[in-house]
DNA sequence: AATGAATGAGCGTTCATTCAT
DNA sequence: TATGAATGAACGCTCATTCAT
């Protein structure tokens, strides 16, 4: 069935193209008009693809939150030390900055949307899920409440970022996490050993 | 004599009403017929205090960027160490959860909608800040990167409660800050010891 | 009773000073705050002495149908020949060309309100008829039809004023319709002679 | 493939449907939903066809402006004399006295807007050029002041009607406008014959 | 008498969506 | 499959009008 094949890739493509629009302007805001006119294409072949602009946007999450953390783990996989996964952190979210501002927006949008439809949407459960784990094994922790803290900081320095705070600066916020998780992790060890003895 | 009215008052009545509907809905998905049911007024008299929903939404946002802050303050403020204060801050977060998540997102809202305007608004900065002065204070502490790194964390905390992480726990997260910080703290003020001997 | 008087006055006032803004923007383009304001009074107060916009513009109408007249004649009476007449006439419209525009603005927009409202209104019929009459006099003839031809093109000539045509000047035109009136009437009397004969 | 509809000729038949309507009402006082039902289309389509209701009426203005003269001299051109002219002229007017009334109305309420726009618009400027024009050769003349006369005594012909005066005629007042017109040019040319003797 | 806050119907316009082609 | 003309409900906003003061 190569019809079909070619249907879902050149959703996932105009998916691909819808990213920057929600993220500019949000849900609500932005027509189907406007979306169809970026595309370069008519809102009928649009609505050919997507049956409304809610079905678009919930696409659209989904796709982005499927593929966001494959790439981050291939670029920053196989690092040793905390320190020096921090550093790599530091300079990949500098690097794409852009990319996780809008990702945020679109984030934001979708839980705000989620919520006012009272539906307990476990899309981001999931990837919340991804996300710690994937957190676990970049550190090489197994704290779960570790690896929670550190993803909410990275979090919050989006979030920072995006209400244009400039005293942020991604590789340096991360190398002063790593400072804090190795004088944490170390004091927790050596309290560990007391209690042994 | 007109109908004895106190008009900057009443505007500010009528922005506090606002704050949840705009968090629920955001910007782009409210009405104004909305508003203007919710708040229990014609959209008429609506008009009449603010010329447009984006003045609207902009005076809400200025109203409770000042209120906020010193809420916080007078409730948090006094604290003697870096433990009790993370203590008392995870309480205050827990508490007023659902106010934060709010807060977040018509901050990242107004923020969207900002960007879109093309405008380099000022509100957020100014706001920044504030919160950096008061994050120092409270901490006391000198360093404005520790204050951002503390601040950002923090935001982080809301934007994954916002997005339904129910693994995250306030206190918990706000005690194992406290802990990353004083074991920081103490890893720096023993380096430099060594340094001067 | 003085406060009648009163009353009755300041409505005159009032919609003298409407004048104006009826013509400038048209009866349907106006609003009743554009009105209050310009007239520095309050809506409240405007709708103390109208008791609607539609009231306040036929009144308006009725109220300069009355005036306009008096003053026409009051300077242009007593010439003595028809091409004397003439000049007076053709100064007396260049000097308040831009009120006889708006004049015009607003009587055309009457009618077509008028006309709207399907009712045969007969304060244009009055108007019409002592204009007709004042003509005669002024003119010192007595054939009606002639009468008309005369108001015609005095208002032909202000709806080209109105429409911006500036190849139109009043006392030009008004001289070569004075010319024409007495070929004519020449004509008409050595016409009148030889059938005598 | 969409609906296969010719653009510029659906606006065109919109607006022939258009004229009664703003003739009948006036541009400030007439909807775009009354104006859509009368053209039995909805307002969508409306605007899809027209930026604006601004828009619809200057197209509108600037259709007709067209049509008119060219129907006119199709139906009067090629007279001989002054009087047979003008006794074809005062029929045209009798029989088509609706229209032209109408399209009074509107051009006296295009003036008013673009007045109030403040725009000096050459739609007419050019209209009134080809009106005289139109005036010289019809009346086989070449004294534009004359033409002018002529012109300005129609519109006031019109005006007059659109204000309800039953007395005027038109083929009367045409046959006055005729005689007068002769005994002007004859009287013109005796006096040239005498000045050169 | 005079004010201007309040109303809600209605304005010009836009929108997501449909459907004939 | 793809188009864009068509729809009409709903948007942000304005209006004539009312009425408590």
């Amino acid at each position: 069935m190569p019809k079909i094949v070619d249907h879902e890739q050149y959703r996932k493509e105009l998916l691909g193209k819808c990213f920057d629009l929600f993220a500019q302007k949000g849900y609500g805001s932005i027509t189907m008009r406007e979306i169809a006119q970026n595309l370069g294409v008519s809102t009928g072949t649009l609505y050919h693809y997507f049956p409304s602009k809610e079905s678009l946007f919930e696409h659209l999450v989904e796709e982005i939150c499927e593929q966001d953390l494959s790439a981050a783990l291939g670029e920053l996989g196989g690092k040793k030390g905390i320190s020096e996964a921090m550093t790599a952190l530091g300079r990949y979210l500098e690097k794409n900055e852009d990319y996780f501002i809008k990702w945020t927006y679109i984030w934001v949008g979708f839980c705000q949307h989620q919520d006012s439809k009272e539906q307990s949407n476990n899309v981001y459960m999931r990837a919340n899920q991804r996300y710690q784990q994937a957190a676990c094994d970049f550190l090489g922790i197994r704290d779960r409440e570790l690896a929670t803290f550190v993803l909410s900081f990275i979090d919050g320095l989006l979030l920072g970022k995006l209400q244009g705070n400039k005293m942020i600066n991604f590789p340096e916020q991360c190398a002063l996490l790593g400072k804090m998780l190795t004088a944490y992790l170390q004091q927790q060890e050596s309290e560990q050993l007391k209690i042994r003895n």
